[in-house]
RNA sequence: GCGGCGGUAGCUCAGUGGAUUAGAGCAUUGGUCUACGGAACCAAGGGUCGGGGGUUCGAAUCCCUCUCGCCGCACCA
């Protein structure tokens, strides 16, 4: 079954056909009618024609069709098409038949791999993985949602350098007392202590430099004193993980550490296609268009020239890999703005290789900063980065408050936590994503305005409605008289489309958009139209419907921004 | 210097070629309803869409230029 939208686009794209082969109609929704076709002007130019004449004689074409009430030319040649009743009412029962509320299966499944997240062993989870972690949450889910193969991979900072200071530190400390700390999620603190022993401590610092020499040959008591380290942050991410409701297993985890052994393929292959200049000892391929401050070309540094590995060629064999073992269509990289040039260079150099073809795209999904209230790097009071736990917790905490001063009696430490992770997530997904947002505690935990609890309230009392039936009566079949209610139907039935549009520009916001904007039509419908007190059973059942439609919207919209939609709250 | 992203109402943001009134939320002001759990509702005020130029029948939207802010520009990831 295609969507309202795509009957609307087929019809008028084949009336338009009739004029210029192959013309798009231009089909958009409208302000004026249901939908405006405004392919006229443009077609017209090309022909020379008039655009107004050019537009009546498409128009007259549709005229005939069912699917529409009424079909008018305005202005130099838009063409205003109104839905017909029954057509909007199929639309409407279509979409309750469907599993899926008509949102369509992609037709080609794709595997579609989305790194994100990816913080670092030992080091604390901030506010800078938020956006990492809740966009990309969000993009998965929309794509499983549309019947993709969606691969999950959490590109771990758990190799390099700093890892020799950290091991020497938790001997220092003995296993036993490390453990526990990293354990209670002061990852932070141990870090920093190792750090300062090794600024300060020239002793220390040779024993982590020997250290990272053990670790890079494999030395194995080194290596299981490595293993320690990652599988207590790995533990320790997974808690915030559940606290946020994310979909990242342990099983997700490819670290860099994973791509090790491929570092060396990497760079012969490169070599052996004759892209690898070797400049102030360092392998380098230069990627054609990237210059760095004197105007000179600018490396992918792919060996330094210590013969070590960055993380360019960690990179690189992270494509390879994706694409030769997992099977990857598209690639997702959820990562902050910043790496842009990074990421342009790493899909140039890999383009050059020959990795990264027409039937395979890589995508840097980037994203702004969040900023504190003064717009600045959203800090605390005393100038250090917002450990995400706590940022988390503390958001339990203020929904709670909130809450309890609604008087809320409900199982609260469950909604406390589903309405602060929905704040949270939504006040991030909702801007688009390549602005920086500004952190606001009472703006997204309001339950009036564009928030996410507006949103689950929204839905709780819709699905209230459905408790308070004392008569037996049931949604069924749908007619719409009232102007809310047609309007309602038109909202609900734009869902497929903005689906897809969130997908095709990996842009939740749109989404979000389009909830809020819904749940307005809602309320407007509401307002005027009586449910359970409607005059008889046929309108009760219709407009039943209409709320179940609406609520079951809601959910699966939530649902694929990662937000709980609870039936009370 | 080069490059990327951003600059839309007091505040937070939608809108990336289309229509005479550029939208929403919050805040402000006025009004309405015996409140299907008021997430009320209706209305009003508030904008040179950063400035200028260009393309077009038509520009917040495309192109050029200037400006302001944030970020990046070889061996840290």
């Amino acid at each position: 079954m295609s969507s309202l939208y795509e009957q609307v686009f087929a019809a008028t794209a084949a009336a338009f056909g009739s004029v210029q082969e192959g013309a798009d109609p231009v089909v958009r929704v409208s302000d004026r009618a249901d939908y405006q076709a405004n392919g006229a002007m443009a077609i017209a130019k090309t022909l020379g024609r008039n655009p107004r004449d050019l537009a009546e004689e498409v128009a007259g074409m549709l005229r005939g069709n069912p699917l529409f009430a009424k079909v008018e030319v305005a202005g130099p040649g838009f063409i205003n098409l109104d839905l017909s009743a029954s057509a909007v009412i199929a639309g409407l029962e279509a979409m309750a038949q469907s599993h899926t509320l008509g949102i369509d299966r992609a037709p080609k499944s794709k595997t579609v791999v989305i790194d994100y997240s990816s913080p670092n062993v030992a080091k604390e989870m901030h506010v800078g993985h938020l956006r990492s972690t809740v966009i990309g949450d969000s993009l998965c889910r929309l794509f499983e949602l549309t019947g993709n193969h969606v691969v999950r991979r959490n590109h771990i900072g758990d190799w390099g350098t700093p890892f020799g200071m950290l091991i020497e530190h938790l001997l220092d400390l003995g296993e036993e007392s490390a453990v526990s700390e990293l354990g209670m999620g002061d990852l932070d603190g141990f870090y920093r202590q190792a750090r300062t022993k090794f600024d300060a401590d020239g002793h220390f610092r040779e024993r982590s430099r020997q250290r990272v020499v053990a670790l890079q040959g494999g030395d194995e008591e080194t290596l299981r004193l490595w293993r320690v380290l990652v599988a207590e942050s790995i533990r320790y991410f997974d808690t915030v993980y559940q606290a946020l409701n994310v979909g990242l297993q342990e099983g997700d985890v490819r670290g860099e550490s994973f791509y090790n052994d491929q570092l060396d393929a990497v760079v012969r292959d490169l070599d052996a296609k004759g892209l690898i200049v070797v400049s102030d000892g360092a392998s380098c391929v230069f990627p054609p268009g990237f210059t760095n401050r004197d105007g000179e070309p600018l490396p992918l540094i792919v060996r330094k020239s210590d013969e070590g590995y960055g993380y360019a060629a960690t990179d690189l064999a992270a494509i390879r890999d994706r694409i030769d073992d997992v099977g990857a269509d598209l690639m997702l990289y959820v990562v902050g703005a910043p790496q842009e040039q990074h990421f342009a260079m790493i899909f140039a150099v890999a383009t050059m290789a020959g990795w990264l073809t027409e039937s395979v795209e890589a995508v840097h999904v980037s994203f702004g900063n969040v900023l504190g209230p003064d717009r600045k790097m959203f800090k605390t009071r005393s100038g250090e980065t917002v450990k995400l736990k706590a940022l988390l917790d503390e958001g339990i905490e203020r929904s709670r408050a909130a809450l309890i001063e609604r008087g809320e009696r409900l199982d609260i430490d469950l909604i406390a936590s589903q309405v602060a992770m929905g704040a949270i997530k939504y006040a991030d997904l909702s801007t688009d994503r390549q602005r920086d947002y500004i952190f606001d505690w009472d703006r997204m935990l309001a339950f009036e305005g564009n928030t996410g609890p507006y949103l689950q309230y929204a839905h709780a009392r819709i699905r209230s409605i459905f408790r308070r039936i004392e008569d037996g009566s049931a949604p069924g079949p749908i007619s719409l008289t009232e102007p809310q209610e047609r309007a309602l139907a038109m909202q609900l039935l734009a869902l497929p489309g903005v689906i897809q549009s969130a997908i095709e520009t990996y842009s939740p916001s749109k989404l979000c958009t389009y909830l809020f904007d819904l749940a307005q039509s809602f309320t407007a419908f509401y307002e005027a139209c009586p449910v359970l007190k409607a005059q008889d059973q046929a309108l009760r059942s219709s407009r039943l419907s209409l709320c179940e439609l609406t609520a079951s919207t809601l959910r699966v919209g939530l649902s694929a921004l990662g937000i709980d939609a609870p039936e009370q709250m």
